[in-house]
DNA sequence: AATAATTAATAACTATGGGTTATCAATTGG
DNA sequence: CCAATTGATAACCCATAGTTATTAATTATT
């Protein structure tokens, strides 16, 4: 009375269902007979059914036994896999890793990362969102993201920062603009252009950089318009609205209508850093970790 | 060491997964608190992986932890159920079939599936309960659920769906009202009047079919409630809060002061369809499936 | 800064009940 | 009719779930 079902009723059951013999199964099980004569009995009286018929000389299956035999099956199976994802889940060598990215860092980054790491550990996944700085630091902060690729210079405590890549900067031009890569000397040959410009969002280290060059060489551009969409930048550029400055590596990936030209003598570069919550609690981070 | 993992530790765990507290836990348990503790760490032993982060002061769940809860309460459920279903093959019944309905679906479709099934399978038993569409199919995936009576245009991958009814719709309007059957020839004659509809609950077909019967006869309706439950919109009707479109088939086993008005020239049709899960494993559905 | 009140973990114990051995009653086969 | 084999019963034992008492660590209160 007041008794519990637990997985060992299940695994004598299993048993007996199979060998339909008591003293065979109590052997393969190495328990003794009465004890799983008594078990498989208590466990008759836990669910309230006869589970097999015994008539003294045979043993077999009642129809509710029948069906609970292939359900035990089931069950068990679904266990067996549950614990062991489970342990992989722990190890981290499984699992989600999420990851937000500045538009100019899928070109080359981190397909590379994606790569290796599949390598290793085929069966960590993962899924990619497009985010702006600001929101991924956010994101990152409120364990929504465990991988950040921005552009920053500071991140807030708890937050880790590592750089991992360095871009020349390139001046993006209509097609049919004027200078081209030989005659293209100097930023201060477009100084009286309009310029789009990537939005200032949380730090503003990058918009300031891209100020810098200019001012470097003599002149403050005339900013139209902002935009956090590379692809924007891009059309707005191609439609003759302005031209634009962004890291060199932009240039692949995209079908546009705009040439790039990389800026010479000129000491900004463009860092990309993988920002990552210090005490993020997902194990496939650690795995991919080693990657950065 | 050489221990087995019992129905006795995922019952704990989820205790404290739900708690997220040793000692709540424990005594929701009815157990002591040290004896709850050792028997979760016995069982991360056991698995392999550590489910709670305790730092002395609070207690959280790990990713693996997390994945765990969720698949506990799965396989608990279908042990549950395959226990009942057990118990009642047993006693002679070939099992139960758990349906869900919209409260239009009571009138005439359930009662017809349920008398045929009845002449040809006496020991299925059937529980029934009314829910919404969204419920439905939560409780179909989940396998809480065998049959679920919807108004839904799709269902997510693994659950199949077949239309089983075209209802018209039908205009209900206070007793009292001006209108009647012979007055009645189109909706645009209740365009000023307010509308009491069904929430748009999961898929919005439903609502919006309401919708477009009025845009085709040239108005938007003005909706001043919503409701999920029949019976509340007409009480809501009765009581001049407004009028209703509902599928005729409605008119039927309700006891209140309201008439019916079928709506003619119109083309849309109120579509019943039944849901089931693909992989369902209760082996009475399979009889009762045959009906539909 | 000191004290009180929390938390979960440890240690040593107690006793429930799973498993044991010994035996029985029933069936079958030579 | 006796030997052999079946599962069930009865009485015992001991592994271990669960207990109480205590500790270490942390936070809140004075």
């Amino acid at each position: 009375m007041g008794y519990q079902l637990e997985l060992r009723h299940f695994t004598y059951f299993l048993a007996v269902a199979e060998e339909l013999h008591f003293r065979k199964a109590a052997e393969r099980l190495f328990i003794s007979q009465p004890g799983l004569s008594r078990q498989i009995k208590q466990m008759e009286e836990i669910i309230g059914a006869e589970l097999f018929i015994r008539n003294k000389r045979n043993v077999s299956l009642t129809v509710a036994g029948e069906y609970l035999k292939k359900e035990i099956a089931y069950i068990f199976n679904h266990i067996d896999f549950t614990v062991k994802q489970t342990a992989l889940i722990d190890k981290g060598s499984e699992g989600e890793v999420r990851i937000g990215f500045l538009g100019s860092a899928i070109q080359t980054v981190i397909p590379e990362l994606l790569v290796k790491v599949d390598e290793e550990y085929p069966k960590i996944q993962f899924s990619l969102e497009e985010m702006s700085n600001y929101d991924q630091v956010k994101a990152i902060v409120s364990d929504e993201l465990d991988i950040g690729f921005v552009r920053l210079a500071r991140v807030p405590d708890g937050v880790c920062i590592k750089e991992i890549q360095t871009d020349t900067f390139s001046l993006v031009l209509p097609k049919d603009h004027l200078l081209n890569k030989e005659s293209f000397k100097s930023v201060a040959q477009v100084s009286s252009e309009h310029f789009v410009l990537f939005s200032s969002d949380y730090s503003s280290i990058y918009y300031n950089k891209i100020m810098s060059i200019c001012e470097d060489k003599g002149f403050t551009p005339i900013v139209s318009h902002k935009s956090v969409h590379a692809q924007t930048i891009f059309k707005l550029v191609e439609s003759g609205l302005g031209v634009a400055i962004v890291p060199t590596s932009l240039q692949y990936g995209f079908d546009l209508n705009v040439k790039f030209l990389e800026i010479p003598n000129i000491t900004q570069k463009a860092e990309l850093s993988v920002i990552w919550k210090e005490d993020n609690r997902n194990p496939a981070l650690e795995k991919v970790k080693k990657f950065l």
